[in-house]
DNA sequence: ATTAGTAGTTATGTTCTACATATTAAATGT
DNA sequence: ACATTTAATATGTAGAACATAACTACTAAT
């Protein structure tokens, strides 16, 4: 067997043109709004087809990193990480350690959530949280809509954007690996009119310890796995 | 003011061609390991020039969505979801309320692996945290080194590598945020050697107020922020 | 002098053709 | 039956050409 050798290049023009281009802008120090080259004078700068360039840049215009005028040329811009990320969340066609891994960092979520909760709910979010969860004792139908419901808006209630955007890929995420095991959808013995409560009244610590109750079916199931 | 329209098509044939395929990739249930047709079937199927099928194709080939060989033509394969996220997260070209989110995912992180973290350490992987604290406290010049270290040693331990890569990806983020923000990293009460201690004979409530407490700094300038 | 209109220029968007290359499959020869 | 050669095919790359939008500058008209 030949060892530590490998492949001259074996990657395609636009990953290496990719490559470059990543190089270049971090070299440079583009921020959002600097123009860039046109096409052609980075085809000549690297030597290669306009056709393969333009491959390349297709890549950062999906990531948002670039975007694009007629006449105006390039412009670099500040990509949307949530919006990228779902381009790849795709349950389907995902490996099953990469699955379980999501499962678990939604819950990892779900108990760190805490603090922020705490420092910034206010009167409203409460009142609307309790509304939710008065729903679902009444419609015993819709379960899993009212589930999402509830946590939804305690991801939002932590003012955190990016963070309520990111749980809100992971639904999907969730839902399947509950599929894949069989498993309905279990709560703890706390419920979430007892989390609604603590919330309210109650401590950070207690809310935490409640949250875990919550979520302790799926706990259990790691448990049983390892 | 015109309401209520919106502009025909803005979008380039590149970027409809990804939805249109994006969505057939779904209809027809594909899996990884799955034949795609060739690029002049889709071209000829779509209506668009091959070339334009080649920019969307590249895009999933960045993902990792697609895979290619000569003769062979292309396949479906899972995405390497942590790889992808990589490419957007540059903090140089971020806006800054999101990077203030992604400091706070950390944060949350940090709080929530706890549970996991007792489910599955070991003897070994004490012993390595163990040492880690031990060094930081010697080597008192390389103090961000060992914090990387250690907390990245607790991440490992989650047994989640997803959630591994995904914190290491953070690691500029926060040090972006400290520098812009102009703080030193400044740690709790709580040390990192008083958290191994805590790991290895305390409970899993006893940590998380350790944790808390070693991240105490952070969530105070998070309220004084609000 | 301001406006309106016109023409020209330029960079991206799209198409088409041609050829290179790797790899599979078929054909051929021993 | 096996090894070798040949052909076929799908991706990879290059280059030219034209379309299109948008900016610029010049011109004409009120």
């Amino acid at each position: 067997m030949v060892n530590g050798i490998k492949p001259i290049a074996a990657k395609s023009m636009a990953e290496r043109v990719e490559a470059s281009l990543r190089e270049y802008f971090t070299k440079e120090n583009f921020k959002p709004g600097d123009p860039l080259p046109t096409e052609l004078e980075l085809a000549a700068a690297l030597g290669v087809s306009r056709n393969v360039v333009r491959e390349a840049l297709s890549r950062f215009k999906m990531l948002g990193i670039i975007e694009t005028k007629k006449k105006t040329g390039m412009v670099i811009s500040n990509p949307d990480i949530v919006g990228t990320f779902e381009k790849v969340l795709n349950p389907e066609i995902m490996d099953e350690s990469t699955l379980k891994d999501l499962f678990e960092l939604r819950l990892v979520l779900e108990m760190g959530i805490a603090d922020l909760l705490f420092l910034r709910k206010t009167e409203a979010d409460l009142d609307e949280l309790e509304e939710i969860a008065a729903r679902e004792v009444k419609d015993k139908n819709f379960r899993i809509s009212t589930e999402i419901a509830f946590h939804g808006k305690l991801y939002e209630m932590t003012g955190n954007d990016t963070m309520k955007r990111f749980q809100n890929l992971l639904l999907p995420i969730f839902g399947y690996v509950m599929k894949l095991e069989n498993k309905k959808f279990v709560s703890g013995k706390v419920t979430h009119q007892d989390l609604v409560k603590i919330l309210r009244k109650g401590t950070v610590k207690e809310f935490k310890e409640g949250m875990l109750s919550h979520l302790q079916p799926h706990f259990d199931r790691l448990k049983q796995l390892k």
